[in-house]
RNA sequence: UCCCCUGUAGCUCAGCGGUAGAGCAGCCGGCUGUUAACCGGCGGGUCGAAGGUUCGAAUCCUUCCGGGGGAGCCA
C-alpha cells in the first residue's frame, strides 16, 4: 500500500487508489448516521482531504469518536468520488490510527480563527494553520524560483560570510560577534581590548553581502547570495526584522540600465511562478487576508514598470497639491508617504526610481556625470512600498576613496574592496531583495512578524 | 527611539466607580453525508503587574511590563 499526501489525495487521479495518509485533525464532524467525517491535512497543500470513518471501525466508539483538533492519525482506505459538494475526492477508511492525541482543553488551535497576535505567542503550532502553512509554501517557492531564476542566466550562488569586520553601509546598528566574557572583558587603556577577543578584532553578524559578493562579480561574472542578514536597529514596525533573509545579484560589465532589466525580470518571474504553483494558497490569500491580490500580483506581470528619476519625482511630488507630513524638497530623502504616493495613487503600479542625490546615498554608488547624483535605483511596489534597492557601483578607485572620506570612512578598512577597482576594474551593478518584504507583497499579509518562521525583533527571540 | 491606541474566561470581545458578562472553544446529551455542521445543558476569570485615590476600583490616577497602529531607519 503507497503511503500518499493529502494532496495527491485530494486529486481526482487518486480515485480507485487504497493508500495509506499521515495528518493532522482539522475537524471532526459526525454524521447523523452513525458515521463521522475527519478532515485530514498534512500541509501538503491549503486544502484536507475528508476522511470517511464508518461506524464499524473496531475503534469507532473509543478512538474514531473522540479524535481531537490537532492529533495526528494514520489512516489506510480507498480513495472515491465524493458524492457530496464541498470536495472531488474522499477517503473512505478501513483503518484509522491514532498516533497522538491532543488534549482539547489545552490545545490552542481552534477550529475558529485566531488572530496573528495570538498566532505569534505560538509559532510553533501556527504553521499547522491554513495562512501559515501557506505562508511557509509561498516562501519555499519563491526561494525555489530564486535559484531557478538566476541558474537559468547563468549566474552562481555565492556563499558569502555570515561573520564579518566590515560594515557595509558605514552606519547601521550591527551585532557585535565575541567570546570576550561580559562580566570581565579584557582591558587595554581602560577600554576593552578587541585584540584578545576570538578574530583578533571586533567582528560583527552581516548587514549584507553585498561588498563580498562584489568580489565574486569581479571574476565569475554574474553571481548572487542568498542568505540572512542582521539589523540590530530599534526598529518596531510591520516592515522589519532583526534577522531576514535578502538576495543580491551582482553582475559584472553591467550599468545602471541592465540592472533595472534585472530587477524587473526577476520580479516579474517571482510572481509568476507563484501564480502558476502556488493558486490554491494564494486563492487562500485573496479569499481570506487581501481582496485586490490577484490585481496587485497581475499588475506585476502585465506591463513593463515605470522608470522614473528621483528629480521627475520630486517634481511631481511637488505638483501634487498635497500637504505632507514631511516636505518635499531635491536633496531630502523621499518619505514612505511619498514613495507610497507614487506607486499606490500616481502611477498605480510598481515604478523603479533612479539617480538619487549623491549625498543621500552609501560611497559604493557610481557617481553621475553631473556629480550631483549617482546611480541608485529603488523599486517601489504598491502596498508594500520599496521592495529593492540597488544601484551601479563605483568602478573608479579615486572617486570611490574619495565617496569614502566624504562619509567619514577610513580607505583602510576597505583595501580589500578597493583592489577590486585597483586591478581590473570594471563596471557592474547589483541589488538588493528582502525575501520577507516580498512575501508581504505575495499574500497581502500586513505584518512581516508572520512571514517569516520565528521572528526575531527587538526583544523578542522566543523558539 | 518618538507619538497614539490597547491589555477582562482557552480564543474574540462587552462592561468604564456599587462587587464579573456574551459568542466561540471545552465537557455532557441529541440529531438518517457532514462542509467554520446544527440544537439543548454544564463547568470556567486573584479583570497584565505594583502602588495610589475612594466607604467601595475591572472601571479614576502614577509607574512598569506585554500587544497593536503610525513615524524614523531601511530590505
Amino acid at each position: 500500500m503507497d503511503t500518499i499526501s493529502v494532496a495527491a489525495a485530494r486529486r481526482a487521479e487518486a480515485v480507485g487508489r487504497t493508500v495509506r495518509l499521515c495528518g493532522w485533525v482539522r475537524t471532526r464532524r459526525d454524521s447523523k448516521g452513525g458515521f463521522s467525517f475527519i478532515e485530514l491535512n498534512d500541509g501538503s497543500c491549503q486544502g484536507n482531504v475528508q476522511v470517511v470513518a464508518a461506524g464499524e471501525l473496531p475503534n469507532y466508539e473509543d478512538v474514531v469518536k473522540k479524535l481531537k483538533v490537532g492529533a495526528s492519525v494514520a489512516v489506510e482506505g480507498e480513495v472515491k468520488a465524493s458524492p457530496a459538494k464541498g470536495q472531488a475526492t474522499e477517503v473512505h477508511a478501513t483503518k484509522v490510527d491514532l498516533l497522538g492525541d491532543a488534549d482539547a482543553e489545552t490545545y490552542p488551535l481552534q477550529k475558529k480563527g485566531h488572530t496573528y497576535e495570538f498566532l505569534r505567542t505560538i509559532a510553533h503550532l501556527r504553521p499547522r494553520t491554513n495562512t501559515f502553512g501557506g505562508i511557509a509554501r509561498l516562501r519555499h517557492q519563491v526561494s525555489m524560483s530564486v535559484h531557478q531564476f538566476f541558474d537559468e542566466r547563468g549566474f552562481f550562488y555565492i556563499h558569502t560570510p555570515i561573520i564579518t569586520a566590515s560594515d557595509c553601509e558605514g552606519g547601521g546598528e550591527l551585532f557585535r560577534v565575541t567570546t570576550i566574557d561580559p562580566d570581565k572583558p579584557p582591558k587595554k587603556d581602560g577600554r576593552t581590548d578587541y585584540t584578545q577577543d576570538f578574530f583578533g578584532k571586533p567582528a560583527y553578524l552581516t548587514v549584507s553581502g553585498q561588498l563580498q559578493v562584489e568580489a565574486f562579480a569581479c571574476s565569475l561574472g554574474k553571481v548572487y547570495t542568498f542568505g540572512p542578514t542582521f539589523r540590530a536597529e530599534n526598529s518596531n514596525t510591520p516592515r522589519h526584522l532583526a534577522e531576514f533573509w535578502m538576495i543580491e545579484p551582482e553582475v559584472a560589465f553591467a550599468d545602471l540600465s541592465d540592472n533595472m532589466n534585472l530587477a524587473e525580470a526577476f520580479l516579474k518571474r517571482i510572481v509568476g511562478d507563484a501564480l502558476a504553483k502556488c493558486d490554491e494558497d494564494l486563492k487562500f490569500f485573496a479569499e481570506r487576508v487581501d481582496k485586490g491580490l490577484f490585481d496587485r500580483l497581475n499588475a506585476i506581470t502585465a506591463q513593463p514598470f515605470l522608470r522614473v528619476s528621483y528629480t521627475e519625482a520630486v517634481d511631481i511630488l511637488t505638483k501634487a497639491g498635497k500637504t505632507w507630513e514631511f516636505p518635499v524638497a531635491w536633496g531630502s530623502d523621499l518619505q514612505s508617504e511619498h514613495e507610497r504616493f507614487l506607486t499606490e495613487q500616481h502611477f498605480k503600479q510598481p515604478v523603479i526610481l533612479y539617480d538619487y542625490p549623491r549625498t543621500l546615498k552609501p560611497f559604493y554608488m557610481r557617481v553621475n556625470d553631473d556629480g550631483k547624483t549617482v546611480r541608485a535605483m529603488d523599486v517601489l511596489v504598491p502596498g508594500v512600498g520599496e521592495i529593492i534597492g540597488g544601484s551601479q557601483r563605483e568602478d573608479r578607485l579615486d572617486v570611490l576613496e574619495t565617496r569614502m572620506k566624504e562619509q567619514g570612512l577610513h580607505p583602510e578598512g576597505y583595501s580589500w574592496y578597493a583592489d577590486l577597482r585597483r586591478y581590473g576594474t570594471v563596471p557592474h551593478a547589483g541589488f538588493g531583495l528582502g525575501l520577507e518584504r516580498t512575501l508581504l507583497f505575495l499574500t497581502g499579509m500586513a505584518n512581516i512578524r508572520d512571514v517569516i518562521p520565528f521572528p526575531r525583533t527587538p526583544g523578542n527571540a522566543e523558539y
